[in-house]
DNA sequence: CTTAATGTTCCCCA
DNA sequence: TTGGGGAACATTAA
């Protein structure tokens, strides 16, 4: 924190659409999670950090194969490094905007009620970050695992108490992960490059063919939104 | 060899 | 506005 930015280089064009010389001189007073994003705060304006499937932000590592941008501060580099290259940076003049509330802000009824306003498969719109930031694919298939719900449920067909019920497994595996420092199943390290271990916690996720730890079912692998889904099919009915 | 899988989301269509 | 499908990419495993 504190940290003035002497100079900035985007390696690859798809990075960022916007010049990196526009950081040069911002000083970062603040680092904070925004949905899935890690938004850089200056005095004015800020950096975000679309980390996609496989980004990651290294403090102090060496330039790499996969290093898409580079910041470099006096006596400090940050990387961001992205396999797949889904993931970029964004230079905001204003505060983000556009995205649904924070689980840990909203209120489970607000969420049951905005739930049920909607009509879709209950795990396409957890995935839905302008419906509710910061759910992925992981933590969906765990969140609707512990809530004991079906990911093909309809929204609107969810009774209000279930869907109470979700909003408080989605909080409670979000607060579990965050405190195991992430889930590391293949790339995912911190800034200071360290695995995460909320993996060896997954009770659905990749899990599938193994029995479920309620009640020894095997877990099932569908597709649902076109990503892969993992449940069980007793725990988890229609 | 080919195909499918992987933590995302943007863009396009109905 | 809402809902759904495919593409963008790199790498590994089957």
């Amino acid at each position: 924190m504190g940290h003035r930015i002497e100079s900035a280089s985007f390696v690859t064009a798809r990075v960022s659409k916007d010049r990196p010389e526009d950081l040069t001189g911002k000083t970062v007073r603040d680092v904070r999670r925004h949905g899935k994003r890690v938004l850089l705060v200056f005095d004015e304006g800020g950096l975000l950090v679309k980390l996609g499937m496989t980004g990651s932000l290294l403090v102090d590592h060496p330039k790499g194969p996969h290093t898409r941008a580079r910041l470099e501060f006096d006596g400090v580099t940050l990387n961001f490094d992205d396999i797949r290259q889904f993931g970029s940076l964004q230079i905001l003049t204003a505060e983000p905007a556009g995205l649904g509330p924070d689980p840990f802000e909203i209120d489970a009824g607000e969420f049951a009620a905005r739930l049920r306003a909607r009509d879709t498969q209950v795990k396409r719109l957890l995935l839905d970050q302008s419906f509710l930031r910061g759910v992925g694919n992981i933590y969906a298939d765990e969140a609707l695992f512990r809530a004991g719900i079906h990911p093909l449920a309809r929204t609107r067909r969810l009774h209000t108490e279930r869907a109470r019920h979700l909003h408080t497994a989605i909080v409670e595996v979000l607060t579990l992960a965050i405190e195991h420092r992430g889930s590391s199943v293949s790339d995912y390290v911190d800034a200071a490059g360290k695995s995460g271990s909320f993996q060896t916690l997954h009770r659905v996720y990749r899990k599938q063919g193994q029995p479920c730890a309620i009640c020894q079912t095997p877990i099932r692998r569908i597709v649902a939104a076109q990503r892969g889904t993992h449940f069980c099919p007793r725990c988890q009915r229609r």
